[in-house]
DNA sequence: TCACAGGCTTCTG
DNA sequence: CAGAAGCCTGTG
């Protein structure tokens, strides 16, 4: 057990923000109060979230090694909240209803095959073909605080390729199987090591190159890749959701010189506040 | 950084 | 039927 206390953090709205889809609140009825589970790579830890505290389920070791970096708690987001525009209604209500995501910073490869079957698909469709992928393929593994039934892990490359493109049948992934068969093929042998190695490596602009050569990844992939596997916050991705806030609200365009370097944590808030601001608040109403 | 149409899986509203 | 955190290919 080890309890922190976190500015600038909400659970609920990371689960919802459209950047994890291995995040789950627990029963009520098995814990009660406001407990999640979260699984990245092969890490698995439950939280218990009371306002700006938070009971994490693993020793101070483990946060320290694991999950201080995972929630990204080096970067300041009050002073990058505090920076944005205060004559910019939509972005101002934005910040006050998902205030609480952050970007994670999460594993570079479950990024890459995460958000290859995200591409003209929905949330909910993303989430079952990430389960089941990992149901699959991935290992079972069982750790301190984890679930009682234990829980996956995200599979290796090497997992995804063994079967090709057949294993990857019945998993809901339409036509983004071959993207992905090619993908775990690419960078399951030696030489798909050094190239995620030295994706890592790379500034933003190599980087994106470097994604966009791959079968599958357009402008909005790699941007999503950018922002959530490797932490270059100054990625904006332009989604279909992006676009009708643009369209609607921005119609001289959205002004990204104005949060150059950190122009995709301005976009995660709007992207919440689009797919999730009505029912929040909705339910603050009542 | 040529623009644009059509196709691609599958599920929800 | 349209739309979903789009991309690929072919055509003019």
């Amino acid at each position: 057990m080890y309890i922190t206390e976190i500015d600038h953090m909400d659970l609920e709205q990371l689960a919802l923000s459209g950047q994890c889809f291995r995040m789950r609140r627990l029963d009520a009825a098995a814990g009660g109060g406001n407990w999640w589970s979260v699984t990245f790579a092969d890490h698995y830890v439950q939280i218990l979230q009371e306002g700006k505290k938070f009971t994490f389920s693993c020793e101070k070791e483990e946060f320290d090694e694991v999950w201080y970096s995972y929630f990204d708690m080096d970067t300041d987001y009050g002073a990058i909240k505090n920076a944005a525009d205060s004559g910019d209604a939509y972005l101002q209500a934005a910040i006050r209803c998902g205030g609480g995501v952050r970007i994670l910073r999460q594993d570079l490869w479950e990024m890459i095959i995460t958000f290859l079957i995200s591409q003209n698909n929905n949330i909910t469709r993303i989430t079952a073909s990430v389960d089941a992928l990992c149901k699959k393929f991935g290992e079972k593994l069982t750790g301190a605080g984890s679930a009682a039934d234990g829980y996956y892990g995200f599979p290796a490359p090497e997992a995804i390729a063994a079967e090709g493109l057949s294993g990857l049948a019945g998993l809901g992934l339409g036509y983004r199987d071959r993207y992905i068969a090619r993908m775990a093929e690419l960078c399951c042998k030696d030489s798909g090591e050094r190239w995620l190695e030295s994706l890592k490596n790379a500034d933003y602009e190599t980087a994106h190159a470097m994604l966009l050569e791959q079968m599958g990844i357009g402008n909005k992939v790699a941007d999503c890749i950018c922002l959530f596997g490797l932490h270059h916050i100054e990625a904006f991705p332009i989604d279909t959701h992006v676009k009708q806030i643009v369209k609607t609200y921005y119609p001289k365009g959205f002004p990204l010189e104005r949060y150059r370097g950190y122009a995709g944590i301005v976009q995660q808030y709007l992207f919440f506040y689009k797919i999730n601001g009505q029912k929040i608040e909705a339910e603050n109403m009542r």
